[in-house]
DNA sequence: ACCAAAAGATGTTATTTAACACAAAAAAGT
DNA sequence: ACTTTTTTGTGTTAAATAACATCTTTTGGT
């Protein structure tokens, strides 16, 4: 079991930012709770009460677009604070969240932080740094998504995962597993091309494929499809 | 000739923001000029030394994509602030600005702005916000242009444009006069499928054309061609 | 006022990708 | 262990859109 001291002391650089009183007020409105594989953690509409940090897993934030198809537009990586842009702008959530795998969640009251950074201007510069790194990101992602062709928007989110995820002691094998439709939502296509494009960069030696598990066998040459488009 | 004490005037949001000194601060740092249509203002990799406030005119943030071809990823209208994002998360731009037409643009050292920040919990929650804003209409946008279909696309362009910048006194013509290839990279087209999709909804009276100018006929019907993709 | 260059318009073709159909394999429930 | 459901894999067809070619109109420069 976890304790709420252990949750701060994952997340340093908010730590550092809180003030004695602060920190005691954190850890005292602190929830955690567990979420199972694909449980969804909050979705389009939701009132954003809680700032969520992920404590272990991996989750995505996800759009449900035109006709139901569901597009990802960010992962989180393990320990990593999500869940708190819509509350910052005023709005409910314009997306959705769900954990990939098992997941374990922490949760910080919004009231509480809006009331923090009233005052600590160190706590207002974590989230101004995490959003913009976040707009860089996703601003980078629109173009991705929209001006690439199928294999370089495949090999850009195989990319992706490694650099988001990391990979296994070997270097080369993704630790996200991720179905064939996740796998397509990341590279807006349909999981049929998903899946046959898999299999082609498969047959062209650039990965090797067991089941969900990816492993990256030439990485240059998929950083030479995703550029190129 | 606009005063440096007159641009704080018209952004309220930043002027409430800083305490007397800070302000001084600001107005003796501020530099005015003005660019020319079609002028950039920076580009990308450009290092980000400056935060810039439109005071007039009307901006474009966009990037270039694969094969050079040009993605609007913001516009940006007065008065408003822009081209901090980067300096946030202590990167060069990745995306570049240009006025869409002749525009007057204030600057103020990005130093300063941290030097404030760090102690003004108060300029940090505007930063917070704005940030907060951007990154969910990038998301939304993210997921309109990979989706939707090119009448989709542009139906969506021409309501953003109003809701952008607004339209003159009789309520449809659009303020914003975009050439098309600028309507093109704004939708994620090509420019002949742009000038081609202007046409086919002027024939279906859903808008009219007179050069640049667009008048919005029936918003309930782009409304819908923008939902249904 | 003239010329050159850029922007706008339109038709045709080729390519890309989604949609669909179906089969096999794997996973989950009973 | 069996059935049902979900996921994965593959081929085919249809639709959407980019690419290209050509022409006209407009704009900007001198």
């Amino acid at each position: 079991m976890i304790r709420n001291e252990d949750v701060l002391g994952m997340l340093p650089e908010l730590d550092r930012a809180l003030m004695p009183l602060e920190r005691s007020q954190v850890l005292d409105g602190m929830r955690v709770r567990a979420y199972r594989k694909n449980e969804q953690i909050y979705k389009e509409g939701d009132s954003p009460t809680k700032m969520l940090c992920l404590i272990s897993g991996k989750v995505k934030i996800y759009k449900d677009g035109v006709g139901g198809r569901s597009q990802i537009v960010r992962v989180i990586n393990a320990v990593e604070c999500f869940g708190y842009r819509a509350a910052f702008s005023d709005e409910n959530y314009v997306t959705a969240a769900a954990a990939f795998e098992q997941s374990v969640i922490a949760s910080i009251p919004m009231n509480l932080i809006f009331q923090i950074i009233r005052r600590n201007p160190q706590l207002a510069c974590f989230f101004v740094r995490r959003l913009a790194i976040a707009l860089g990101r996703s601003d980078a992602r629109t173009v991705n998504l929209t001006q690439k062709h199928i294999r370089g928007r495949l090999a850009e989110s195989i990319l992706f995962l490694k650099e988001s995820y990391g990979t296994a002691q070997d270097g080369c094998s993704l630790n996200a597993c991720l179905s064939r439709e996740d796998m397509a939502s990341l590279s807006n296509m349909t999981t049929s091309n998903a899946i046959r494009t898999l299999s082609l960069f498969a047959q062209e030696k650039l990965i090797s494929l067991d089941g969900r598990k990816i492993k990256i066998l030439d990485e240059a040459a998929l950083q030479k499809i995703s550029k190129m488009g």
